[in-house]
DNA sequence: ATGCTCCTTGACTATTCAGTCAAGTCAAGT
DNA sequence: ACTTGACTTGACTGAATAGTCAAGGAGCAT
């Protein structure tokens, strides 16, 4: 679940073209296919003309990687404050999922209906080809799992979920994130995201709350 | 996850073009991203002339949907049989999983990578797209729910489960489900297939097998 | 033999695609 | 004033795209 930086076009007039053409990646692969998104999609969407846009980036791979990195950046700070080790584990778990829910509904206001993830979507639609795309998502589900993992080693320690295997746990809780953010933007419905948080608990073992 | 019917290549000489061609739509498109999948690929896989495509199939996107259309109604029986009445409701979500696994194992041996299930993929790339491609995740959705949700009401009224929600423990089911699918595509894992069933199970607060 | 239907062929269409490139502009440094 | 580097422009390239269409072939019925 992505980033608050989708609230950066409102000032983008004041930003180069570097920038306004990450912010219109960031958009347009949110909203659409990586395949079904064009050079041309893009530098009109960042008012750039395409002899810029190659003077910026390789390809239009290199520019939705890039996208994806500042996004990642970006978002990171929150993660760790939420999965800080000042938050109690559970609630760790339960912030990230209302994280989720805040940023969908936000999202659902400006586009008019629910986006869900960008990573999932870009890593189910380059999933079987090796390359630097599918590594994209390959790796935010990796570092989410991190967090998770932590989460949930810190949460059977205090007794506070059944033991089990943190890391095997950890990626059961991250499928269920991802599938529920794929079901959102399949149903246009923001219930799979209200209904996380309980799903997670449910997932460990947790009391609900 | 999805049906047996990509063994039937082997015996495509004997098909005629349009099977041919749904049989071609429904390995590319598991594969690869649709958008990725042309006109032309299609052609070649199925070796069928791009007049004859028109003459059989008013667009790409129509023989898409007979494709997903055609491999639901061959998935269908499977399932009647799986999650019948017949059939103890936590064994029917075991066996839904351990089909899952067994496709899966077999698609990652044709092709050498873990595919995932064609349903989710098809879902999230066109997922921002009100058209017939997404309803056709959508659709696939709403009946694996209603499949489980038969279960897991079942599994409640037979004291096998803590009581809950039906539909909503049942769409919980279904993004795990999915999340799982979409991770072993990303990460060309069996992984998240092999551990499925114990997290439905998780999920469920059912115990352990 | 003729007509009809279904299917196939192969060339075509206009548009789009990712990427290229020479020339121009501008600001900063010397 | 001149140079340099960063950035921009706008036209271009060859290939690919979904879809079109006239003509032809085959099988069947009359």
């Amino acid at each position: 679940m992505a980033g608050r930086s989708a609230h950066a076009p409102a000032a983008e007039a004041c930003l180069d073209s570097r920038q306004r053409l990450l912010a219109a990646a960031w958009e347009l692969l949110w909203l659409n296919s990586y395949a079904t998104v064009s050079v041309d999609d893009l530098c009109r969407r960042a008012d750039v003309n395409k002899g810029s846009f190659y003077h910026h980036f390789d390809s239009k791979a290199a520019l939705a990687q890039a996208a994806f990195a500042q996004q990642w950046e970006c978002l990171r700070p929150a993660l760790d404050a939420i999965f800080s080790a000042q938050v109690p584990p559970l609630e760790r778990i339960d912030r990230y999922a209302a994280l989720g829910l805040e940023i969908q509904t936000a999202k659902a206001q400006e586009f008019g209906r629910v986006l869900g993830c960008p990573w999932t979507s870009l890593g189910c639609e380059a999933g079987c080809k090796d390359g630097d795309l599918r590594s994209i998502a390959a790796q935010k589900g990796e570092r989410v799992s991190r967090y998770l993992a932590a989460a949930i080693r810190d949460a059977i320690a205090l007794g506070q979920i059944p033991a089990g295997d943190p890391d095997e746990l950890a990626a059961m809780c991250q499928a269920l994130i991802t599938g529920s953010a794929a079901q959102a933007r399949i149903t246009d419905s923001l219930q799979p995201f209200a209904r996380l948080a309980g799903a997670l608990r449910r997932l460990l073992g947790a009391p609900a709350t």
